[in-house]
DNA sequence: TATATTTGCTACATCGTTATAGCAAATATA
DNA sequence: TATATTTGCTATAACGATGTAGCAAATATA
């Protein structure tokens, strides 16, 4: 096992003859470096197989050119394919990403935040865990003036660029759909009331019922963590009540397929007796049977966007009030779980 | 917004009229320095809020304490629990790690191992995408002198530190399985029969096939991606032989999702004609119905493990031959897709 | 009491880059 | 032809930590 002598500007330097100064110019293609010795020494870089050192020019420049990820989970659909374009637009730019999860946890996501400052990123894009009230540590990422944007789950009032959803919306759509589909009980499975995203998923829930002219019934509306396990509990007391509901929406996907499975058990025809619609496109939401309708987040278009409002936040530094909050197009997909007309 | 001046170790020493060295031996606890004053920094290091800089520490130290982590993709269930254990076990030893995913793809592998060399990773722990076969970039990281683990995907031939599971002893647990359930014609869904572990899943396969006395059939193994299009067309085949298989062992659970959607859009009852059996524990396998029998890897275990193999080989730079190859033991879940005495 | 050892610190070089200042030669301008 | 500007480089000092050598004072040993 030979130790590997590393390569370094300097090495370079004594090859040609030149300064290291020149060699930095040379490689970062400054304008007071000669054509012909950039050719010479990208040349020599080439044959001594060179690899700048990240660590010494992040140090001297203050830039590391690497930014940071934070995601609650890894295994939803959404995050994932967010988190795929994220890193596609920021490797064109020639940054490097940090992912890390906060499953949730209020506490790991600290950590996560923790560990990427520690890091010395660039900036950070973030998704805030459900348990997150206390904005503090993301104010310390604010206060270190390091580039913050939020996607989806995010408090509006952090000052701070924003891509998402407009969840209210969205849950007309949902409505409406269910209501052309003749559906009149329309039962609400929803996620922790406290946050700004579920939250806005109720409100729309409840406006959307009253502009269809449909009254609201608090018994068929709940709050969970929208678990598989949840949306069985939730759907086994619905089928128990004496006037059923015609259909559920659930803000989340595991929700509506515990549902479903709990409808699958007791033989009740999706979506002939009882319409179903889903929330974020996870994967396995069109394999079951019937498929479940779900809403699509439009995934890759928040990463891209996402990555985006930072390259733009790190030329243009923030001014008081000048954030941008995007919200992009949902796309409600009908499938056979809330299709009757098939 | 007030640009935040960074607070280093000497704006420590002034304010305790020490030198810089004596506030860095401080923080890092060396013997030669009284407790007293020690106490005294970590106050003053407390007050002035003082977050070291990994940058310059890394670069003189030549250790970064960050870990490179290549896995395939980011969506399924076995890779982001082993992902979440390697997390656990490298965090409680001051190591950070960056996640890459190579899609699959050789050509994104490459470019992961780059910029991991590139943000100077102190190790690699990576999953080989299917499609790699030159193994030029994993040796390079190996003749750069950089510990390199590598789990589940993994060529033998690169002489690194290793953990992963049987696949050979484990398609004859799920050979016997299905024998002792009664069925004799067996097909098989494999993957690319190039890589070793598929390679492995289908001699095990024939070999228990042959070690239960049953003949082998050429035209009921297949070879494919195993992506759910996959299963579903083979499936399609396998229905329209003369004489059908009783049971399908498929390499992978994306694979045998397919085959169950063909086999109950035809009616086939599962597991009464046709018994069914996946790999990999993915979880939507638990949710569709019937559930999938399937094959738990024991992730967190495979995570633990290679995590601790990198963090011996830091201690323990490799000598000749001295690598290290752990097979752990595997689970065959027995779910309702195989289960006829329920 | 004289000498050896330990303790607790300082001074300084260093990791591999990049940024700034400056300087001679080449070229442009008057 | 004298002066201004541009070109192409060098020298040097950083970035913020750590490691090494060294030195005085405190303590131990003879």
């Amino acid at each position: 096992m030979t130790t590997k002598k590393k390569i370094t500007i300097k090495d370079i330097a004594n090859v040609l003859g030149l300064s290291t100064s020149a060699i930095s110019k040379a490689l970062n293609n400054d304008s007071r470096i000669s054509e012909k010795t950039k050719i010479a020494v990208r040349q020599v870089a080439e044959n001594l197989n060179y690899q700048p050192n990240h660590l010494a020019s992040a140090l001297r420049s203050g830039k590391s050119r690497l930014v940071g990820v934070i995601i609650p989970r890894n295994n939803s659909n959404f995050f994932s394919s967010v988190l795929e374009k994220i890193e596609e637009v920021l490797n064109e730019k020639g940054y490097n990403i940090i992912i890390t999860q906060s499953n949730e946890s209020f506490e790991k996501e600290c950590k996560c935040i923790e560990s990427l400052l520690f890091t010395q990123v660039d900036g950070i894009i973030a998704s805030m865990a459900n348990e997150t009230t206390d904005l503090s540590y993301y104010e310390k990422i604010k206060a270190k003036g390091i580039p913050l944007v939020l996607f989806d789950r995010g408090e509006m009032e952090l000052k701070v660029d924003y891509v998402g959803i407009d969840d209210y919306k969205t849950s007309f759509k949902i409505i409406d759909h269910l209501v052309a589909q003749g559906c009149k009980r329309i039962a609400h499975m929803g996620g922790f009331d406290g946050t700004r995203v579920y939250g806005n998923r109720i409100k729309g829930y409840k406006d959307a019922l009253t502009k269809n002219e449909i009254a609201i019934d608090k018994t068929i509306i709940s709050n969970s963590k929208l678990r598989i396990e949840d949306g069985r509990k939730i759907m086994e007391e619905l089928l128990e009540l004496p006037n059923r509901p015609d259909a559920v929406y659930a803000a989340g996907d595991f929700a509506a397929l515990g549902a479903l499975q709990v409808l699958n058990e007791n033989k009740i025809k999706v979506p002939e007796e009882i319409s179903l619609v889903g929330f974020s496109n996870e994967r396995f939401t069109s394999y079951v049977v019937p498929a479940i309708s779900t809403v699509d987040q439009n995934s890759a278009e928040i990463g891209k966007l996402a990555a985006e409002a930072f390259l733009n936040r790190i030329d243009n530094p923030i001014e008081e009030g000048g954030v941008n909050k995007i919200i992009i197009e949902t796309e409600l997909l009908i499938r056979d779980s809330s299709n009757k007309n098939k």
